[in-house]
RNA sequence: GGCCACGUGGCGGAAUGGUUACGCAGAGGACUGCAAAUCCUUGUAUACCGGUUCGAUUCCGGUCGUGGCCUCCA
């Protein structure tokens, strides 16, 4: 099956052909590194890496290449950087180990690229410079700003019209710009502030520029796809698409993908609500696979509930299908990965229906043999999970226990002295006073095991 | 106010112009001293009102509801 993906701008479900079938480039708007990130900015690195690991699968790994990038300057990072009391570069810096922490605890694979963007600053100026050149971005106020009037195409990726949006417009419009929905290319930095000498004096760039000029760096003019989170299509893609295509003459990205919101309570989990989950709180209590197949068990173009049951749901469903390989060295093989889950990611990352073959290799494994053990788990470490020993997996978390092993072996022996006598009460006393710690115990064919609740 | 998306069982969540996947929970059973885990069986749903059609959950129109964007956001 070819695969199909839903594109925003022409709002529909299209044949993927690639530029260049030998270099398949992606590009996907990564992270504000000013705080550590939450369960909504890890929504799309966990949707572009399975975009990354099938265009991998269908093009040959060495002919994809997937750029995400950090966004290092800006103003929330000025702004949190002050409120911390410390220079902008460590709190960047630790921001993005953070960051690489907690995408590597969800699975995804790294990117061929992750520019940052101030080492391209003088792309961005150059690209700037280009525009005012073509008269398609102005000075004002030691400002840069770009004329949205003058592209005749802005508002298509959004679905929007100048005019309406210039109507219904809801901010002031600051005195400095021609028109409320110019945009700022180039914008002054206060002494205070961090800034770069260009052609209008020290400042930094706007927030759109840095993408245009990272892209056009890494991946061409023109390239295969451009990704990100909905709320990114408008201004950021719109804007993208305006500098780059004025500046080039030349299409920008053939295809948009947007992942939908994650939801808290029915509304969208974001810093500003307040109403945000962190990945690094998650690591507490789930083990990364768990919080990905959270988030792969929705469409990633639907708005995900983010809720504590659906965690649960999804931490039993994983300890079942860890117990099925537990029993002897099965391995992953390339060649074994279910067709039905390629299809179906091959389908708009259709997740939910390959999460459901999985359901159906987990039921076929139990009547048959080792060939379908070894589908199921290269199907399912093709989506990134059971990527683990099945004893590294029930262990986890060993360290946060207060009460070592040995003690455990001890009462478990005990446990079974008094079953062998009858002495049921004390037998299961033992076994509710343990599990009140966490530790469960099984009586699986005459021998008790134990493992974390 | 403008534009857009969505509304499927108790919950999560696919798909489809003609028997509505799958998972969780629930119920019943096997196993167990009792549980747990596992296995087997199983009930339950397409917001509302019209239209097109032999047939609509699916297509079209309207109503209601929810959410998003229009301002920083993944």
């Amino acid at each position: 099956m070819p695969l199909q993906i839903y594109d925003t701008f022409s709002n529909e479900k299209k044949l993927f052909e690639p530029i260049d079938p030998s270099n398949v480039r992606m590009y996907v708007c990564g992270p504000t590194v000013y705080d550590f990130p939450h369960v909504g900015n890890a929504r799309p690195v966990i949707v572009f890496d399975l975009l990354f690991r099938l265009l991998r699968r269908i093009y040959g790994n060495d002919n994809v290449t997937y750029v995400r990038n950090i966004t290092d300057v800006d103003d929330k990072i000025i702004t949190a950087a002050s409120e911390n009391n410390e220079d902008i570069k460590s709190l960047t810096e630790r921001t993005i180990k953070f960051f690489h922490d907690d995408a590597d605890y969800i699975g995804a694979l790294k990117p061929t690229f992750e520019p940052k963007a101030t080492d391209y600053i003088n792309d961005m100026i150059d690209i700037i410079s280009s525009l005012i050149e073509k008269d398609y971005a102005y000075v004002s106020e030691d400002n840069v700003l770009f004329s949205a009037s003058k592209f005749s195409k802005y508002g298509q990726l959004s679905g929007k019209n100048l005019e309406e949006m210039i109507a219904g417009s809801r901010v002031e419009v600051e005195s400095f710009k021609r028109s409320s929905s110019d945009f700022v290319l180039w914008k002054p930095s206060k002494s205070s502030e961090p800034g770069w000498d260009s052609p209008w004096g020290k400042g930094r760039p706007g927030w759109h520029i840095e993408c245009s000029a990272m892209s056009e760096k890494l991946l061409g003019k023109n390239f295969d796809i451009h990704g990100g989170g909905q709320d990114l299509i408008f201004p950021h893609h719109e804007n993208e698409i305006a500098q780059s295509e004025c500046a080039n003459n030349e299409k920008f990205a053939n295809f948009w993908l947007h992942n939908g919101f994650v939801n808290v309570e029915g509304n969208k989990m974001s810093k500003s609500e307040g109403n945000f989950v962190t990945v690094n709180q998650l690591k507490q209590k789930y083990q990364g696979e768990v919080i990905r197949l959270a988030m792969i068990s929705t469409h990633y173009r639907q708005p995900l509930n983010w809720t504590e049951n659906n965690l649960i749901e999804c931490k039993k469903t994983l300890d079942k299908w860890y117990q099925l390989i537990s029993e002897n060295n099965f391995s992953f093989d390339n060649e074994k990965i279910s067709s039905e889950v390629i299809n179906a990611l091959e389908d708009d990352l259709n997740t939910p229906k390959a999460i459901s073959v999985l359901h159906q290799l987990y039921k076929d494994c139990k009547s048959n043999d080792r060939n379908t053990v070894e589908t199921f788990l290269s199907s399912a470490n093709f989506l990134g999970m059971l990527m683990h020993t099945s004893s590294e997996w029930l262990s986890w978390g060993k360290e946060k226990l207060s009460i070592d092993e040995k003690q455990i072996e001890l009462l478990i022996s005990e446990r079974k002295s008094a079953r062998d006598n009858g002495n049921f009460d004390k037998a299961d006393k033992i076994r509710n006073d343990l599990e009140h710690k966490g530790i469960l115990l099984e009586d699986n064919e005459g021998k008790t095991t134990w493992r974390f609740k």
